[in-house]
DNA sequence: TTGTATGCGTTATCAC
DNA sequence: GTGATAACGCATACAA
């Protein structure tokens, strides 16, 4: 194990102005000359140098854990999202705990801790829309100094928005969504509407208006509704080219199910585009057509963001860009 | 903070003693006085100690991980089997490292780095299966007295079987499938083979069997060649109660979808059991009825036998049973 | 800009 | 069965 020791040893200098040297706190990195610097970074290098954590924490006084505040609904792209903040974190040498209970005790005992030893930071879905204690305690927390970082905080006008994020680009993806349909050269456009995330729907519109085209936005809610108002527009418009944009796909295959149990051949009678890119979005038949959310992505950038601002570098927010996969439902 | 200091002050006994009442490792356990060791655990307790991983692990000359290699494929159930061991691993104090590339590589870094920093742990899948370089990898580390524990080691014929491992009853996972649809007065069965977990299906059959009825094993490859099947069975048969097993989700939606573009009911004219409880399992339409696999205990259990492995306590391996959900497709 | 000395909380060694 | 003491690798107050 390549310690402090031996790389001071090394470089012929002292074991603090190694330690300067490597330190990731940036104030203490320019307390050393930057010849000296260099050198003694080539030699870490060299010698595959991989700073003792524990050494660090326990002098610095901290038992810093990166606390993950994650949505408990167990769908494929929260095993992205972990593997992500998992990898990264394993790289940045810092232990996370994960959490999937959004109470506020959950955020108490959590903030608690990291209160008593202090350097740990938060990486957290914005819970407070649904519940407001949460707020008021992650609010404390950021006053102390807490170092926090947000994922799929997509509202801007909110009062969190001065909070380092890292989302997802939905406006972008319902884009792509509606310029896949075009190019398939779909001429009538359905969409269901998903209050959670209204950006998805507007990408979509707003690209289709400026094609001159309009959208036609289903309630969500009603399933059957969609089936039957689909069904009788098939009937009225045979020749046309007819697509639909299911912003949400735990919806999209309900209502694909639905759709083939009433004969409606989907990928040729109606391209159907879905969003989210879960695990099993692959095995329907047709399999579907999506806009897939990269979280692997989004956790490492989290992590790194994190990191860094625990470290007290300056951090900005990050909008990461879905992908569109294309399958055979549209 | 709690620290061995405060307790010892408070108990009126050393440092040094307190350190061995508390000790994770049962041979320093048994060099302190039951009576003493007591007292020292119920002080603890009152002032809810929690140690200090990082001295220990610096004084141990240690920088434990727990390596845990798992599919790379991001289902729900990796999902709930990462929660699981996040939680578990949180509240043993032990840093995890999760890695989704099943790759020699991936292994052999690992280990490397457990034999410089020793009292490091694996949690793996038994990759070994399908590289036997893997395989060669990891024997090497538990000759030196690696710690490991495999998840969904199924086969007992195997020459791992002597390593601890935790694995779900999938011989039960049948038997409970099978029981659900003959209490729903199912008379014909059929069920799709799945070469890679044979208990499933003999777990079914089995009971299917001992009920003196008969099972269809169906060619889980040809999805179509199933539905054709089943649609001539129903029309032959229109009285009697249908049913099918599909041993794999991935499968079962598939086959759910392409059953009810041939307008099959499924839910009334066919009764279909699932297996593995995914994540969307539950937003098909019907949704399914499931033998689901607890994979969060099942995560969690793997974590408490491995640190319980690394400090010397002795184990064994475990047999987690699955559960029925019952849905609407059976 | 660099170096010396001290201590973080724990466990291991060796004495009693 | 118990206790004093040293040491793990690192960061930092202070001196140079």
């Amino acid at each position: 194990m390549t310690t402090l020791n031996k790389i001071a040893t090394e470089a012929g200098v002292s074991i603090t102005v190694t330690s300067r040297a490597l330190s990731p706190v940036p104030k203490l990195n320019m307390r050393v000359a930057a010849k000296t610097r260099d050198h003694v970074l080539a030699v870490a290098q060299k010698l595959g140098y991989r700073p003792n954590r524990n050494a660090e924490f326990l002098k610095r006084g901290m038992n810093p854990v990166i606390g993950c505040f994650l949505p408990s609904r167990p769908d494929s792209l929260l095993a992205k999202l972990m593997q992500g903040i998992s990898e990264e974190a394993d790289l940045q040498g810092f232990p996370i705990s994960f959490h999937f209970d959004m109470t506020v005790e959950s955020y108490t005992d959590f903030i608690n801790k990291a209160k008593s030893s202090k350097n740990c930071g938060i990486i957290t879905y914005p819970y407070f829309k649904l519940d407001h204690k949460i707020e008021q305690v992650v609010d404390e927390y950021r006053k102390v100094g807490g170092s926090i970082v947000l994922i799929e905080s997509v509202s801007s006008q909110w009062r969190w928005h001065d909070c380092v994020s890292v989302s997802i680009d939905n406006y972008h993806g319902g884009k792509l969504a509606a310029k896949h349909l075009l190019n398939k050269g779909v001429s009538r456009f359905f969409a269901t509407n998903y209050s959670n995330i209204p950006e998805r729907i507007d990408g979509f519109t707003d690209a289709i208006v400026s094609d001159s085209k309009s959208v036609d936005i289903l309630d969500a809610e009603d399933i059957s509704g969609i089936v039957s108002k689909i069904k009788k527009h098939l009937a009225a418009f045979p020749g046309e080219k007819t697509g639909i944009f299911v912003s949400r796909e735990p919806t999209a295959i309900t209502l694909l199910c639905q759709l083939l149990a009433e004969g409606i051949k989907v990928g040729t009678d109606l391209m159907l585009i879905s969003f989210d890119g879960l695990y099993t979005s692959e095995f329907s038949k047709p399999s579907l057509t999506t806009v897939a959310q990269p979280f692997k992505k989004v956790g490492a950038l989290a992590v790194r963001k994190l990191v860094a601002d625990i470290y007290n570098a300056d951090v900005k927010s990050e909008l990461v860009k879905p992908e569109l996969i294309i399958r055979k439902s549209a």
